[in-house]
This record gives C-alpha cells, structure tokens and sequence, in this order.
RNA sequence: GCCGCCGUAGCUCAGUGGUAGAGCGCAUCCUUGGUAAGGCUGAGGUCCGGAGUUCAAUCCUCCGCGGCGGCACCA
C-alpha cells in the first residue's frame, strides 16, 4: 500500500466536501440544532498556528456533534474594521478596503486549508455596508430606547493611535493596541448605558454554568458592585453657597459606620463644585491644572503624591450639627466613580490616613480591635481596616462593623439625609472613535435642530472611497465632501457625524447576524430564536472583559427591544491557551527565526544552531508567538511537509485546550507518526498473521470508544488523543489470519471506529481510511461509533493489597466480589501471608473492584 | 494591596482519596525493500516544603516557598 500522501489526500478530501456541500446548516431538521463558534479573526493577513488550534477546537466540537446527531451551525466571518488597515493605508498608500479584502481572501484559502467543517455560505465581514448598515440601524433603536447617549466628559485619549478608548481597552493606564501612556481628555462623545444593565450581567454570570470560572470572576470584579450608603453633608450655615446652590456636597461611602472617624470632605478636582470656585479663586483653578497633569498609569498612580487643597468651606456631620468638616478638594477622588466626593476617615482607610499626616487633619479611631483598650488606641502610620467593636461613635458604640454600617444607615435615612446605595466600578461603554475605518455612527448635527438620526431609508451611512490616511487623525473627518449633508427635519445645511463606531461594537452582534446574514432587517427573528444561544462559544481568555462584557449587554438590550429572545449569547464559552514556541539569539542578543534553526541533543543537553552557518545559538525563553520574537510558526508550512491533520493532531494533543501548548518540531513529528501508525493498519495487503483474542481486541474497541467519546464532551482533546494512541498500539499486535472469520470481523468494527473516533481531529486522513475500509459515503458524514456497555466492564479486576497503607502485593478477584470473598481470597494468598509475618490484624479495609488495606497492630 | 490559577520524569504536560502516567528526549538492541525511515526493550520520580484529617494523601484542609494572571487611589 502506499505511503500516507497528505499532499495529495487532503485537497481531494477538501474539494469532495464542497462538491457535495455537507456543511451548509439549515433550520428545516428534526435533529436538534447545535451552534458552535469561535470568535472571528481579524483579517491581519497570514494565519498563525494560534489561530490553528481556535478554530481546530471548534472544529472537533462541530464535527462531533454533527455525528452524535445535531443539527450543526459552524460559521465563519471577520472581524474587518480598525486599525491595522489603516496603519497599513499610512505606510504603504493602499487603500484599507482593498488592504482588508485581499487580506480575507488569503486568509480564507488559508482557514479553508485546515479542512474546517464550516458553512461558507454565511460568510460575511463587518466592513461589509450589508453588515455595518444594519447595525447603523440597531444603533438608532438603541438610542430611540434612550440606551445611547452623547455626553461632554473626561475620556482616555490615546495619543499614538489618536482616538478615545473605552475603559476596557485602558490596561495599566496604557492603550491596548498602541501601549502609548492614554491621557484623559474632555470630549463630546457617544455612549451606551451598559450601567443600565450592571446587576443583570452580574446577577446573569450564575447561570453561566458552561463558563470558566475564571471569566466569570473577571466580569464579576470588573462590574464591581459594592454596598454603601449615599449622603448628603450639608453646608455650615452663612457661608458662600456657590451656584447653582447644592444644599450640601452628597458623598458615597461604603463604610457608614466609621462616620464618626470622619475628619474632612475631599472632592475630585473635576467636581462640579471645584470647577465652580476654580471660575473665581486663580488658586483654586491652578491646584485643578497641578492635579490633572499626573498621567494615569501604573507607575504614576502607585508614586504619586497625594495633593490637596483646603476650600475654606465647611459642612457638617448629619448627626450632630455641631459638628463642621472642611472641604478638601484632593487629586486623589474620582470622579467618574460614586458621586465624586468622599468623606475622609483617616484611622480606618490608608489613603485618608496619608492625606490626613500630610495636612494635619485629625485622625480619631473609631473601631476597636478585639483585645485593645480604648484609652491607648492609636492609629500611626498604618489605617486599622480590620474587625472590632465600634467606639468614640455616640448611639453605634459596641457594635461590630455590619450592624454599625445597617444603624448609619437606618439612622440617615431616617434623618432624609441619604438612602443605602449601590456603586458599580463598571463604567458606561464609550463607543466613539476619531477614526476613518469604521462603522460610520449614523447621525446628523444640524445647527437649529439639534443631533438627529440618519432616517432609516438613508441607512447604511456608508464610507467613502478615496479616504486620506497619509497624515495622522481621523480621515472621515476631513474628507471634503461626505460630512456635508442636509438636515432631515428643516433641509438647512447641516453636519454628518464623523465618528465611527468602536469596533468591538461590530463584534458584540454578529453571532446574531449569522443566523440569517442575508436578512433585511439586523436581525431575522425566527432564524435567532432557531439558533440562539450559541452552544459553544471559543476563544481567547484575553476578551474577559471586553467582547463577551460588551456582547452580553447587547444581547440583553435587543431581548429588550424585542430582537432577540435569549438573555445570554453563550451558553458555553471556553477559553483556549496561547501557543507558545521557544526563542533562538545570536550571542548579540539579535532574535533569530525559528526556521533558520537546527536543533540537536547531546545526552540531556540540547543545542541550537544556525542551519546555514553552524553559529551556535541561545535557547531562549518559551514564549507567545509574536513576529518580534520571530518565533511565529504558519500553519501553512507545517502542512507543506507533515499536512494539515498533523498539525490540528498536534496543537490538540500536546496540553489540555485550555492551557498553552508549546509548539516544536520535535512534537509535530510525534503527531506525524500517530497519521502513518493509523494509516499503516488500514493496510489490506497481507502480513503476518496471528492469533486474535477476538474478545480483548473488541473490549479495547468498546473501551476506546467510551473514553475518547467522554473525553471529547468534556474538553479533554489531548487526553482523547492519547486514549487514541493506546488504541493504535493494540491494533497494530492484532492480524487475524486468513478463514479468520470472527478475528476479521473484530478487527473491521475496530477499525471502522477508529476512522470515525479520529474524524474530528484528522478529518482527512479519516476519510481515506473510511474509504480503503470500504464503507459507504463520507465519515464526516457517519453516526459517532456507539460501544456496548458491557464490552467496557471487566470480567475480573485485579485489587492491589496494602498493608498500613503501603502497597504489598496484588490478588485477582471476579468483579464486584463481596467483601467477604475478597478477604478470604488475600488472607489465602502466600505473598500477603508472608509479608504479614504473623502480625495481629486489626482492620481490614475492602474498597469493592479498587483495593485492599490490611491494619496491623 | 485585593482576587484567582499553577508547581508531578531531562523537557512539555496528563491524572487520581487507594497499582505513578503520555508525548518528546535519552540508552540498548533489531531492521535497512514501510527509508526525507520504522520497530523492540529499558533507565529515569522527595508528585515544591511543613503540619493536619484519614485505615490510606501527589490528590482534601491549614501554613509556608516559588512562578503566572486579573483588578487596583473604586472610598
């Protein structure tokens, strides 16, 4: 028989699988339906190993649901706007449609050459106006429900890629794409009220039974919801009330039980009220102006200085009129979180603490620590944040914290001074961006009547061509013509938007738009409800908080507007690691490529060369591939010389999905092999025969099929591969000889199920081995193998004996044999005997079909 | 600082309250008409350290040590 080709098997396989369109999904089944989709790609221009393994996950869950029976939807699309292109457009002149679209075509022959299972059909891109034109008008239904807003406030301006940011694209005060230091800016800009919809999406993550864990705990802490009061301290009678004349400054506190502690006011230097003395007092606004020059960063947070200023003003403690706190304004109160003002307790939070050392401002402790004696209880350096009795605080003294906070609280509330309150960390979403490749936000600025939106019959709003991205800046805004355009209410000449849309707006939809991508309207409403929710959801963890924040929210804002009728979009989501390859320098520390290295062992030790010259390299750190580090492998090389099923073997094989897995030569061999050991046993020319246990070769088939199918429901690819090994191995001892009827026969049903037990993983390689088989049709169209519950159990079962814990021997028992059989048969044993040496038993311990322990004296 | 994850063979990693595992690497041998190779066999382990629970702990609990990730002036 030949040797296994996969240069010449797998387009063949590939091309069948079109010409007979087997993956093209549709509503009309009895079968029930199954989505499956991993996030879609941006079209950067070459696909990576990375991406390999995303959708080769994806693709083993869409191909062995198929066979279990489900109707399946597995689509495909790209994730088309941003900024690459327009980097692209900048430094090379193309023009960033054709830069995309030619970037998609390649990338699709790419995608298509890992033989994934997928209905093309429903492809589509969100620069596609088919796509962005629909979602110009769930725009516009969003505002219509008063869910967008435009609103003048301090956004994170990044200044490399010249455009807002959302807080999720914000990480350590830096831009997610640029790494550029963001700056905080005060624009006019649109936003959707997510904060809308914070207890939901918190309270939603419990049903997220299908979700990692650890995704779930990062959306619960990026909503951060806490428990606090709101109150009002209202100004010291005759004094200056600035205008519009506020009673008092309203603070948020979670800790209302150490009011008492409370010695000062500190507002942010962006509090209406600080903005207001800032107008009349030169002092005021230079302190603003100090204040607002700090970065935001990291680094510049932890270093920074806390700064105050002393207002002069004064308002007093709600209970006890007597009592006045001045009013700081302080560089380290946010705005944007609570209301903006914070009332300072510096004994019991280490940031009113330092503030208070600082300024001298008094610091009475409030909370006892258990054991401490009131009279010698002082706060130094370090704030007291733990448990204890309540002192120093008229009606809450001896109460613990909790029933202190509930007494404030019931006590302001009663004094209508305040009300218990919510405070979420979760910001609403800022979806504007000054930047010419995008989703162009559908609305009009007329200068008598105000924002109004694109009517629908104009929709889409799309982009022009011929747009100049050779300078920096927004290119929409500047284009000469496009922005002018007549209002719709009273005709004068009016202004077009020309922001566009954050692009995590497109991606937080289009799982609904592959339902039906050809619908007129956003969204079909019967092909949602059919598909909705997407069973199985794959990608990176690297999207906790943004896309899968963001598509939740949209999902529940169309259910509300009667869209869609799921609250969740993802039943399951898992999360895939990275893969990881080694690096390679020269001794000048220059990064080498990774396929300009030869590798070798000498012992234990292992070393790295240059192929052409021989130069001996050093072995780096494993790490993410990146064309920095010029560690980055391409599916397409590999396939060159080992096929495409090689590689979808080895990236599923080598960890489990969810961790990373390091790509080397060294595995993609290993995987290599496992193809021609399966290939080799579909062998029909003749070879030595033996005897066949025709009862232990269909125990291993039944066996085989049991594990890897539960191993593939539960995630465990690598683990299935490795069961597929062990199944190999026995195959492979196993040639029944010629009248061998029942031998044949064993050995045709193991083989029949191991094309189709390997079908998902090697869909290929699969299909040649179903064909030399001789079996009907396609495997990628056959029912998953099914094995026979009793074909799984053992007839006997070996216990391993332990004496006071320590393994000392093994006896062989029927399975399920009783305790007293199992006993009787390790006190007969020699061995054990032998080993007891007489000792006094005090205990046996018999584990049924596990083992059995033997407790001396 | 807060929250979480990880630590098992030389490397990359599975796994389980009850017999210590895979791939690669390494060693020995066989084959050289499965040959840009293939195969047999084997060596290799303080399951990070300590304490506790248990008849029994790599696994559960607690305390450390080391590595990684998320959040962070969020009142």
């Amino acid at each position: 028989m030949a040797r296994y080709n996969p240069k010449e098997v797998e387009p063949r396989w590939r091309a069948a699988w079109e010409a007979a369109d087997i993956f093209r999904a549709s509503e009309q089944s009895e079968k029930p339906k199954y989505y499956v989709l991993e996030m879609f790609p941006y079209p950067s221009g070459r696909l990576h190993v990375g991406h390999a393994r995303n959708y080769a996950i994806g693709d083993v869950i869409a191909r062995f649901k198929r066979a279990r029976g489900f109707n399946v939807l597995h689509p495909m699309g790209w994730d088309a706007f941003g900024l690459p292109a327009e980097n692209a457009a900048a430094e090379r002149g193309v023009d960033p449609a054709e830069w995309t679209t030619a970037n998609i075509s390649s990338m699709r022959e790419e995608l298509k050459r890992l033989g994934l299972a997928i209905d093309w059909s429903r492809e589509f891109a969100t620069c596609d106006p088919s796509y962005y034109g629909q979602q110009q008008a769930l725009f516009l239904r969003l505002w219509a429900r008063g869910l967008a807003y435009r609103k003048e406030g301090l956004v994170n301006w990044d200044p490399v890629d010249m455009t807002v940011l959302a807080n999720e694209q914000v990480i350590d005060g830096k831009g997610w794409r640029s790494g550029a230091v963001v700056e905080r800016r005060k624009l006019t800009q649109w936003f959707l009220r997510i904060t809308d919809y914070a207890d939901e999406l918190l309270d939603g993550l419990a049903s997220l039974d299908r979700w990692p864990d650890k995704v779930r705990l990062m959306q619960d802490n990026w909503i951060g919801r806490s428990q606090g009061l709101r109150l009002t301290f209202e100004f010291s009678a005759e004094q200056p009330v600035p205008e519009p004349a506020a009673s008092g400054i309203e603070v948020y506190t979670t800790r209302p039980d150490t009011l008492f502690g409370a010695s000062f006011i500190a507002i942010s230097p962006y509090h209406p009220l600080a903005e207001q003395l800032a107008a009349s007092d030169e002092r005021v606004s230079a302190f603003i102006a100090e204040c607002r020059k700090g970065g935001s960063s990291e680094a510049e947070v932890e270093s920074a200085e806390k700064l105050g200023f002393n207002t002069g003003l004064t308002v007093k403690l709600p209970f006890d009129s007597e009592w006045e706190l001045p009013i700081w304004i302080a560089n380290f109160v946010l705005m944007d979180y609570g209301t903006g003002a914070v009332f300072g307790c510096p004994a019991h939070d280490q940031r009113d603490l330092d503030f208070a050392r600082k300024y001298a401002l008094p610091v009475t402790p409030v909370v006892l620590p258990t054991g401490e004696d009131p009279t010698a209880f002082h706060v130094k350096q370090e704030a007291y944040v733990g448990p204890g009795r309540l002192f120093n605080s008229s009606f809450l003294d001896g109460m613990d914290i909790e029933s202190g906070k509930a007494a404030a609280i019931a006590r302001i509330e009663a004094l209508g001074q305040g009300k218990g309150a919510v405070a979420y960390r979760l910001r609403d979403w800022g979806i504007s961006r000054q930047r010419g490749w995008g989703c162009p936000i559908p609305v009009i600025h007329c200068p008598s009547c105000g924002t109004l939106p694109v009517p629908e019959a104009d929709l889409p709003v799309q982009l022009p061509k011929g747009l100049d991205f050779s300078r920096p800046g927004n290119a929409l805004a500047r284009h000469p013509t496009w922005k002018h355009v007549d209002c719709p209410d009273c005709g004068a000449a009016a202004e077009r938007e020309t922001d566009t849309f954050d692009t995590f707006v497109d991606s937080s939809w289009y799982f609904a738009r592959f339902t039906n991508p050809a619908a007129a309207e956003p969204i079909d409403k019967a092909a949602a409800d059919y598909w909705l929710p997407v069973d199985q959801y794959i990608g990176g963890i690297e999207h906790a908080v943004l896309h899968l924040l963001y598509s939740r929210f949209i999902t529940r804002a169309l259910r509300d507007e009667g869209l869609l009728a799921p609250d969740e979009p993802f039943a399951g989501l898992f999360t895939q690691g990275m893969v990881t390859h080694e690096t390679y320098r020269r001794q000048n520390g220059e990064w080498v490529d990774v396929s300009a290295v030869e590798l070798s062992a000498e012992g234990s030790a292992r070393r790295a060369v240059l192929r052409d010259t021989g130069e001996p390299l050093i072995i780096g750190d494993i790490e993410k591939m990146s064309k920095s580090k010029r560690n980055v492998v391409a599916p397409a090389d590999i396939a060159d010389t080992y096929g495409i099923d090689a590689a979808r073997l080895f990236v599923l094989s080598d960890s489990p999905p969810e961790r990373d897995v390091q790509w080397t030569s060294s595995g993609i061999e290993g995987s290599w092999r496992l193809i021609n050991r399966v290939w080799a046993e579909f062998d029909t020319s003749p070879a030595e025969p033996n005897t066949v246990d025709v009862d232990a070769l269909r125990r291993a088939t039944h066996r085989a099929i049991k594990s890897i199918t539960a191993a593939i429901e539960g995630f465990r690819f690598n683990s299935a591969i490795a069961r597929l090994y062990e199944f190999v191995a026995v195959l492979r001892s196993v040639r029944p000889a010629a009248g061998d009827l029942s031998g044949a026969a064993a050995r045709r049903e193991a083989l029949s199920a191991l094309a189709r037990l390997i079908s998902p993983f090697a869909p290929h390689l699969a299909e040649e081995c179903w064909l030399q088989l001789g079996e009907e049709g396609m495997v990628a169209l056959a029912p998953w193998p099914v094995y026979d519950p009793a074909l799984t159990r053992d007839d006997e079962v070996t216990l391993p004996v332990q004496i006071n814990g320590k393994r000392r021997g093994e006896v062989r028992a029927p399975a399920g044999a009783s305790e007293d059989v199992v006993r009787e048969l390790v006190l007969r044993d020699p061995e054990i005997v032998q080993r007891l040496g007489g000792a006094a038993l005090k205990k046996i311990v018999v584990v049924k079909d596990r083992i059995v322990n033997l407790v001396t004296g």
